[in-house]
Parts: structure tokens; C-alpha cells; sequence
DNA sequence: CTGAAAGCGCTTACAG
DNA sequence: CTGAAAGCGCTTACAG
């Protein structure tokens, strides 16, 4: 059996509570005293049970994190990994280990009856469609959870997202500055929040430039590669055919790029194409994918940062924290280009 | 306070105990007794404290993931994800969370002197490099760990690897069989028993096609992208001049390809590209890349299940588990073009 | 500066 | 089928 603090204690010649002490740095302990239960505690390898340490400080020093979605979508999405990445780092630096939750339901399994989040002090959701779902279901207190997205199930404020309106509206004034006029959307039918404010910031800005958003020019797929490639196919179909394609994200962009690729049309001198995320695949792509970056990392890192003052401090809620997006301007984008092919009909 | 099995004993009226066999669907409780117990269970919305069933029963259902290399590196590798996707899917099923700890030296910080380890019931290590590291550096049971990689820190056995020998063995005959008889390699200067693998498979083949290995045309990068380039770089200086590159990982493939690309050279018909990994991105390059394909998830998925075994039997080693490597072939691969161009010199 | 003792919230033989 | 009681390994006031 591994060695408990009794037997630290009687190697050392101590108490329990003077080797909890030490171990806890706390002031007030001899020189001799702790270099004694230090000495044990090196030949013992003793290592602290940190369950019982949990139970008696009513504290895990572990944070979850839910992802309610199967493992499948999330792994598959680059952006999310970052998203998990800022959090691992500033939980991390912080001394707390992180629990990692996909698949929202509590499977259901040996030791457990009860939802994953009962170990943690507290849990950072990321939940673009956690619909029904209260802290309660997955075994949280309520006010030691932050969602990285735009709706809370644990009540008001704790969230943080990007600013994916504004983002929107950044790629889309690129785009009419580029000369498009005939700009179509690939966007996907799931209802999540930030996609709507996608939409909404591309339609504000299109018609603070006087255009009248078309809703024939919005083709939806599933945020997958595939889901891209076909939604082009049908904006490829439109008369008058779009100039440039701005996708709600990477991957169905690069959908769409395959397809302009194999129809023969050039990127960007016959359309050009837009994303939104910038995945690490975008820099590296053929041409370049122009996007909007959404600060992932940050965003992580500013949600844990946010739940370990709710969970060290008072709890109490903070506002919703709305990161910039920022434009990333590359190769995948260009001016219209002069003599469009004639496609019929247009008057003006 | 949140309600503990006191609350909900009282209020069904019958003992702790009881309580806790409901709770582990234990047989021989009465259908009412039971009825009662769920009912207060549902009223007081009871979540069982998992730090005290942990300690009394001695086990926490939490499996440990360390990955000693820094967040940064981890999260920049897609191979990585897919190993940690097995392990979670795998884990997750047999109802135990994932712990994840990035970053392998101990952080200290707020509650915790030890490390990370001692909160799971066993531990599995992404550990190509873990080089001075035992088990108990990290605060596990070593008999109760496995790595994925060649060398356990753990003592002889439980580890799980990709057969990367075959891998690049299969990779080089691909290219012999193009008619490729300069192969530049990139490798990498990390001692990562993978890579020598990798390149010991390269070497067999050559010779057993009766090729003499040639170090000069070794680059070393460190798998990053842009050492992949400057590798690539120093290959092409070569004379004569190398006709197909096999990069190590798909990354360093990624940019040799770049390179060519800049500098005019069609792959492949001017020069054949290779990798090693099959990252998402691989099939979405232009070309398309040739790569062999490690079964990451698969990989994660047996460690996972191999170390339940552990935790759950009786803890007696397994004998290293090799899993096929896979070549993929795509279109960045294609025969040695038919009239090289003279580069001076060749005798032979 | 140090220690005795209670308590954290469960589970588990053991009796009944 | 049910319950009393001890025990899991720590920490924390409280005394000294």
C-alpha cells in the first residue's frame, strides 16, 4: 500500500497535522520539524491522497470542461482544440488539473451514478448548442460555470465569445470594397448563436453599403469540407452567378474552394472566398484562405481565468466578455475581376 | 450546502446505508424501499460527493493523460488529438473522465504539492520523449500506466505504438517502385525512437532494392512547417538532385511542398513529395499528399483499454502493442519523370 | 511552534 | 432486505 500522512507522521517523530503543515507550506513550523518530515517524506515516496485532501477541504482543484457534443465533432474542429488549449494553459498555471467532459449525457457507468462534474469546482462549457441543459444536469454549481459562447445555462452573464458580428461585417466590407456586389453565403442550418450574429453583421453591412441582402444568395450546410463543396455548387448555379463566396467557416470554405478548383475557376480571378475562424489549415491553404480569426486560445484562456475568480472568489456573476475578431486578409480574395464573363440579363 | 446522503437518508427514511445501495443498484433492496430513496434522491437533487466515494473506495474512476511536452506542441499537432480522441471515446464509454495535464514537470501551485498523477486510478503517457521520467516522478502507480511510444517509464511492457518501421518501409518502396533512386529524407534531430524507426525502415528498404543509403541525403528539421522548407532547401542544393522527398511527419511535408511550389517545380512531376502521419490536412493539399497513416485514434483507443485492463485486473504488464501503419497514396506521388534533367556528373 | 481530536461524505463488512 | 458503526486519508480550529 502507498504510505498515508500516519506514516510520515511516525517516521518523523510528529503529528498528522504538523506533516500537513509542512506539506501545505504553512509558516510557523521549526526548521528542524519540517526537514524532518521532509526527510520521510522522501523515503517513503509518500505522495498526498488527493481525494482525501478534496474531501476535507471541500476542494478538487479540478475544473471541468463540457463539450456537449460527440467527440467526433469537436476533435474535428481545429478551432475548438485552441479553444482547449487556452484553458488547459491557465488552468494549468494555476495549479488546477483540467477533467475533460464530450458527450453531454452522463453516461452512465461503474462508479458513477451521478454526471462528471461532481469532482470539479467549477467548469467552463463549450456550448454553442447547449440547449436544454442546466448546471444542475451535469452536476455543477451554478455560479462556478463560464460557457464560451452566448447563451448560459447557469444563469445570467459568465460568458465569453467572439465578436463574431463585427466579424462579419469586417469581411464583408472587404468584400464590397473588392468590388463584389454578388457576394454568396454559405451558412449552416444548426441554430447557433454565433452564426446568427454572422449573418446578421453580414446583412448590416451589405446594406449599410445599400445592397439589399439576397436570401437566394445564402446556401446552408453542416460546417463540414463536403457540406461546403456541395452549398458552392448550388451558389455556382445562381444567374447571376456570385463573384465571391464568404463561407461561416474554414472548412466549408475550403469545400468550396475544391469545387471552384475542379469547375476550372481561378481563386481569386473568377471568385473569391472567404472564411471564418482561420484554422491552422487556412495559412497553409492553396491559395491562402482570407478569414476572420476568432481569438480561440483567448477566449479559453479568458473563460478559465474568469472561472477561477468565480470559484476563489465570491461568485458572483461577471458581464458577458466579447473578444475582437480580427481580418485576415490573404490570397483567396481579389478584386472583381474586370470583364466578368457575360452571364445574361444583368441591366445596370 | 449541497445536500449530502444525510439529507436524502432522512428524508426516505431509512439508513446511509441503505441509501448507498440504492445509489449502486446493489440487488436485495425492496422496490419501495428503493422507490422512496430515488424520490428523495430527485427532491433534494442530490449529486453524491465523488471525492468522499472516491476515498472510501479507494479508487477515483478518473484516468490520467499526460502529455510531458509543452500545451504549445501538442495542440499544434493534429496526430496528438487524434490519439487523445481515442482515449477519451474509450474511457468514456467504461465510465471514467479523462485528467489532463499537459506541461510534464509538476506546476505547483494552490492546493497541490504533489503531481498531477495521484488524483487517477492509472495513467496514460503521449511520451515519445519522456526521457528521465518515472512513474512515480509523476505520482503514479506503475503498474497501472502504459505509454504510447516505444519506452515505458513505467518498467518493461504496456506501451502501444504505430509499426513505423513497416510505415516508411511501405513509403520507400512506393517511391522505388516510381523509379525513384534519389530520395532525399527529412528528418528530425529530436531523439525520438519513432523517427529511427522511420528512418531504419527507409535504410532496409533501399538496401534490400540493392540502394546504398546515402546520410548526405538526410536534412534534419524539427517538425515544424517551416523547417520542413529549409530542409527541403538544403535538399534541392543537392547534385544531382534529389526527384522525390519523403519528409517524416506531414507537417515538414507540408513545407517541402511549399518550396517547390515557390521555386517553379510541378509536383510531382518535377519532384515527389511524401509523409508520414495523414494528418486531416494531408488530403486537403494541393496535391493531394502522399502519406502513411498511423491509426492515431485507434492508437489512443487501445492504450485506454489497455490500461482499464490494468486498473481493473490484475495489474499484470502487456507485451507491446504494434498497430499497422497504412500507406496512403495520393497525388503528390507519381513517376520519376522520363527525361530527368541532365544535371552532369552521374557515372553509373 | 506542535498535537489531539473532530469532521469531511461516502462505502463496506457485519449483524440482525 | 436493512442499519449501526468503523474506516478511507486528509485538514482544521482549538488548546497548549
Amino acid at each position: 500500500m502507498a504510505a498515508t500522512i500516519y506514516d510520515v507522521a511516525r517516521k518523523a517523530g510528529v503529528s498528522t497535522a504538523t506533516v500537513s503543515k509542512v506539506l501545505s507550506n504553512t509558516p510557523y513550523v521549526s526548521t528542524q520539524t519540517r526537514a524532518k518530515v521532509l526527510a520521510a517524506v522522501q523515503d517513503l515516496s509518500y505522495v498526498p491522497n488527493l481525494a482525501a485532501r478534496s474531501l476535507s477541504k471541500a476542494r478538487t482543484f479540478i475544473v471541468g470542461l463540457f463539450i456537449p457534443y460527440a467527440a467526433d465533432t469537436v476533435f474535428a474542429d481545429p478551432h475548438v482544440l485552441d479553444l482547449i488549449r487556452g484553458i488547459e494553459e491557465e488552468v494549468g498555471s494555476r495549479g488546477y488539473s483540467l477533467l475533460l467532459s464530450t458527450a453531454g449525457d452522463a453516461r452512465q457507468a461503474p462508479g458513477r451514478s451521478g454526471p462528471r462534474g461532481a469532482y470539479a469546482d467549477g467548469a467552463v462549457l463549450i456550448a454553442p448548442s447547449v440547449l436544454g441543459l442546466s448546471a444542475e444536469d451535469l452536476g455543477l454549481r451554478p455560479d462556478h460555470c463560464v460557457v464560451v459562447g452566448y447563451h448560459s445555462p447557469c444563469g445570467q452573464g459568465n460568458t465569453v465569445h467572439a465578436d463574431d458580428r463585427a466579424g462579419a461585417v469586417m469581411a464583408t466590407e472587404h468584400l464590397l470594397h473588392l468590388g463584389h456586389d454578388r457576394i454568396g453565403v454559405i451558412s449552416a442550418t444548426q441554430p447557433i448563436a454565433a452564426l446568427e450574429r454572422r449573418l446578421e453583421g453580414h446583412r448590416d453591412a451589405l446594406q449599410a453599403a445599400g445592397q439589399r441582402p439576397d436570401p437566394q444568395m445564402v446556401a446552408n450546410g453542416d460546417f463540414s469540407l463536403q457540406s461546403g463543396y456541395l452549398a458552392a455548387q448550388s451558389l455556382l448555379a445562381l444567374r447571376p452567378q456570385p463573384t465571391a463566396i464568404f463561407a461561416l467557416n474554414d472548412r466549408m470554405a475550403m469545400g468550396a474552394m475544391r469545387l471552384l478548383k475542379e469547375q476550372g475557376l481561378a481563386i481569386p480571378a473568377d471568385v473569391t472566398v472567404v472564411g471564418f475562424d482561420d484554422i491552422p489549415a487556412a495559412a497553409l491553404f492553396d491559395p491562402p484562405l482570407t478569414t476572420v480569426r476568432q481569438p480561440a486560445r483567448l477566449m479559453g484562456a479568458t473563460a478559465a481565468q474568469k472561472l477561477l475568480s468565480l470559484i476563489e472568489g465570491d461568485g458572483a456573476p461577471f458581464d458577458d466578455v466579447e473578444l475582437p475578431a480580427q481580418l485576415m486578409v490573404r490570397a483567396s480574395s481579389g478584386p472583381v475581376s474586370a470583364v466578368p464573363e457575360s452571364q445574361g440579363g444583368a441591366i445596370d
